[in-house]
DNA sequence: TATGAATGAGCTTTCATTCAT
DNA sequence: TATGAATGAAAGCTCATTCAT
């Protein structure tokens, strides 16, 4: 037989693999710790804590708890956008559908996600952070506007769509998004009944509202015209 | 005897003053400094230097840091709701020029001022302080909506605006609000670009949106059916 | 009728009275504090309020709070030794009904009142207060000694008691005394049970078992020999 | 490779051993401060600075200043009355001899040593921590009462000594060593010669005086009968 | 004489960070 | 690589003392 050391035995293999995931089960727990509690209230021995290591293993890792925080905006930034212009690019129905679609997968995969404590996150330390608050700014911010203004466009441009002043247009998709995720990771949090809001409603409503006022002729989407 | 003086001295005036004085200055400065570090980052030494005292009188007047962030959002969201409520049934016109009004005079009387920053403030700190949330919530949040909640009624009950589901419609109004304060505080203090986004422009946008989503039928107001 | 201001009014009389009477009213304040919580827990805030005057008056009359302390135990200390050792001179009965006596009296007028608590006071802070508790060891240690020894003396001189080594024979008599007054103000206030002890019944067989081992022929007072 | 060495290196050892005896030293240089200073006079950065630690090192072995005392008390009173009650149930010969014995093995292993200091400690701050105090009061007050009611009436069951009051009599034995301990630590630290009194000497004349006064017919042990 | 607002040194306690093992 | 004991700067808060009135 092969001796033991030519491939890793299980133990080892799941030391191995500890050890690579390492940075990411800290990452894992900071996220969290830093969504629930803010940045000043988290103890880097409850991330550590939480990951199961110790606390100065954490600081092999990350040199600070302020580069600890970067790397967990950095890390869960990850720029989908691309994934999502060539999903708006190859979009067949009209910009209506697109934009009820993009509504609904943006609660799936951010909104109703952990990812979504990222932004409150972000919004709520962004002064103590302007280097990363920047770099979201170019990373999120940025492409999310430039996405939202190519689905205005495309609505437009087909007709579909009243002429906009695009540059102000943009907040009347982005706004009601922004407002759930702050108000699901705050007042939510805290005052249960705060969130009686069913989301997907929330939605709805909003996405119905903005179209109303966007569509050329108003054969409203959702209610017919009286 | 000299006759004891007719009026208090300018110095003792001036005393009495301060004392009375004090525990506005501190708030006033606690106010600035909450909303620019946030609670955990805000020291109270800071504050009081601000307020241009020492550390002990600050604890002359507030028991302690948490109680005097209490008493920073107390004061600064003191029921100017039962005046507005008056100024909304009081209102003459349309609904939609009512509500116009009422976007336009939160701007200047909240949005703009450092009295939006308490919302920043309450949305990235509540978790600390789930008693005060509450208490926001309270009185703040929810006499806010009922106000929206009767504009929107009144449109509804004049013909004005179509058939809504309240309990939804109502963050239709809140939410680009809320939008703005958060935008402003966070990322409109780094990125100062962020902002070039001009309020009032912003605000017209989304005023005329809402509204034409709203309105029974659409004689949109700036913008005429082509 | 004489005009008011020629004899003081009433009230002007109680304010002189009072006026007069703040020291003291100070003093018994803060006695009665520092007898129950000790020097460092005794705030000065509350010996003035408990005297009715405002913290800048204590500073007043007394310019620190560890001057406050030694007039206290000054004040308290008051050598009445003349008067008993005139009692004790011109006692008339057996020496063993003299210590009784002493005992008694000693319970009556220092043990049972809050004079006691100036002796808690003092064993409880004397490293505190160098130069007072040698002020203490003269007024008050010495002079008792003194009695006590004088009333030995007697009893051996007189043929009642045996012959005694008074330099330690005087604690015979102290040690019960100042352990009464302690148990009382320590323990004491703290577990009420702890005094089930009656003080008088405490006393009587302290002294019966003293006078047993002091008397020539033990015709001991409660039990009689075998 | 080399091989890791057979035993710990002296410098692992080393560490080993501090850790280990850290809060040990803690505690004894917290025992010194406390008994020399009092509680609120102590500053925890001296405890630390005594036991050669830095004031951080102090508040990971104990959570508070308080915890500490408790501690301090805790280990220092330590259930010596299971040994002791044994060698008072084993002792062969007569209770007077016992009582003695109990004298002489008390004033060194308690009075002369360090651990006296508790006592007064208790006595002097017993109002600060009523719970602590209670506590001792259980744990030492009364197995040390206990203790003593024994040794009298193994002295009245075997007819040595008279019928007792049991609970009055045990503050005969009691008060004298009470007495000692805080003579020593109050008055005896300030008025060095407060304590020309030898206590050995003292001792034995109180332990003398108690016997007479107990036992049925007093061939008085020092003084025999005239 | 009396007040009480103001002070600031000094205390306990926390926690990010280091480093010997 | 991983640990966790140790650190010490910095924070919140207290309270004896001062002083303008």
């Amino acid at each position: 037989m092969i001796p033991p050391s030519a491939h890793p035995s299980p133990t080892t293999a799941k030391r191995e693999r500890r050890k690579e995931a390492r940075p990411g089960e800290l990452l894992e727990a900071a996220l969290e710790l830093f969504v629930e509690k803010g940045f000043a209230a988290t103890r880097v021995d409850e991330v550590a804590a939480r990951a199961g290591v110790s606390k100065g293993t954490l600081f092999l890792y990350f040199p600070s708890k302020e580069e600890l925080f970067k790397a967990v905006v950095r890390e869960n930034i990850a720029g989908r956008f691309a994934e999502w212009a060539l999903e708006v690019d190859t979009f067949e129905g009209s910009t209506s559908e697109l934009l009820r679609y993009c509504y609904k997968v943006w609660w799936e995969r951010i909104g109703r996600t952990k990812a979504s404590g990222i932004t409150k996150l972000m919004l709520s330390e962004a002064h103590h952070f302007p280097e990363i608050t920047q770099f979201y700014q170019h990373e999120v911010i940025r492409p999310g506007q430039m996405l939202i203004r190519c689905i205005l466009q495309r609505g437009v441009d087909r007709g579909e769509f009243r002429a906009l002043d695009m540059d102000y247009a943009i907040y009347l998709v982005l706004a009601p998004m922004l407002f759930l995720m702050l108000w699901k990771h705050s007042m939510g949090a805290c005052v249960p009944d705060a969130l009686g809001l069913e989301p997907e409603k929330y939605i709805a409503m909003q996405a119905d509202n903005i179209l109303q006022g966007l569509v050329v002729r108003p054969p409203s989407p959702s209610s017919p015209p009286g």
